[in-house]
DNA sequence: GTGAAGCGGAATGATCTCCTCCACATGCCT
DNA sequence: AGGCATGTGGAGGAGATCATTCCGCTTCAC
């Protein structure tokens, strides 16, 4: 799925190795989504299909793994806002789109957000910045285009979208899966009821101000 | 803060012991809120300023003090939301208070909606079940009154909105509080313009179906 | 004042993870 | 085909982390 954004290694990876590695990070991305950062590498290797050993080959320790494993989801998330405001017709309709599929932006952002162990990790990636950065872009874009064509409030910002998305993407795993994704899909369309731009309502109803990059993420 | 809707004990313990107990419960209280529920215990006491000893002796393990955490998190909600229906002079108002307030219902919510350990855990304690089922009542009272009066859309269920509610709680714990606050007060404002009644939009925008109490909690 | 109830926290033992290491397997190049 | 560099699996050592107990001392209540 990820372009090679990352540095290009040297040595091109034997076939089977390439194949290991993206099942480690696949592996690795559903695991971190379902239960958080601390799942033992011993399980993410065995759903991988793979020994530890071959985990630890590729990635030296825990934090490589979340790196590598933010990077591709970042990278995806890119490709697909990227995607969604250059096909839909309408900036509201590529916020929607947005908002809507990418429970991949809802992974990295969710992993950052949570831990702040984490974040000391992912702390001062430069691939991760430059994505990250490349990311908040394409949103900017978007609301921005939205907004100037008269669906979008205007009372908020590309960070104010992306806190309240993320907000909104954990979901709850209690539920049988079927109702967890009712539940999302409503909150959302929710949501989007709430950012829909109103002729007749006051032009700065929410409280605050608007939100900013560097509210999304200090580093 | 809580009242004794637990089945009292026999011995009416010591005054200081009645004290430790609180500051236990109050702080295991903001410990699971903050790292969930699988803090050390000793930490717990030591937040407590008591020893892990006592700890123990009023909790034999940890399922007794989340049961006891939950119980009176959900009873201060009931509470909360009971006087919020009361006190409020219209259901819109009292929703609002309800939603912008009480991080008292998001606790137990997110807890119990979060690991399916705690779930087990949980499962079946007729106290809780009692306590939620009230708490689900006050919340449809609210609903209802809102709905009847005009201010809130027909096609959200009380279940509809805890669930919301309980996904926007999630505190990002990576920004600074400041930030987070004014984040999750921004997103509260956001949800409740999607939640307000129009009277020009269709009466049943959202997708799915309704949330039902069945949905939101399934024992 | 005194006995019962309560307290703290060091010590114990069990559990869990990370990570290394190496005999063996497999892809790749000629 | 064949050789070898690259890659693989997974058992096990080392260490960390936690839950829980236990008992000498303290504090409340009467």
């Amino acid at each position: 799925m990820t372009a090679d954004l990352s540095a290009s290694d040297d040595t091109p990876l034997r076939a089977d190795a390439r194949r290991n590695r993206d099942q480690i990070i696949g592996a690795a991305k559903k695991m971190f989504a379902e239960r958080g950062p601390d799942v033992p590498m011993e399980e993410i290797a065995r759903r991988a299909e793979v020994g530890v050993g071959t985990l630890y080959r590729r990635f030296p320790d825990r934090d490589a793994l979340i790196r590598a494993v933010v990077r591709d989801n970042m990278a995806d998330a890119l490709a697909y806002a990227r995607a969604a405001a250059v096909e839909e017709p309408t900036g509201w309709s590529a916020l929607v789109r947005l908002l809507s599929h990418s429970t991949e932006l809802g992974l990295s952002v969710r992993l950052s957000m949570l831990s702040p162990t984490v974040r000391k990790t992912l702390h001062g990636d430069p691939v991760l910045r430059e994505l990250r950065s490349a990311l908040l872009t394409a949103f900017e874009t978007i609301v921005g285009t939205a907004q100037a064509e008269g669906s979008l409030r205007t009372d908020v910002s590309a960070s104010d979208v992306a806190i309240v998305y993320a907000l909104l993407l954990r979901q709850p795993q209690t539920m049988a899966d079927s109702t967890a994704q009712l539940a999302t899909g409503r909150a959302l369309a929710l949501v989007l009821e709430g950012l829909r731009a109103r002729p007749d309502a006051p032009p700065d109803a929410l409280p605050g101000r608007r939100l900013t990059a560097a509210d999304l993420l200090l580093d």
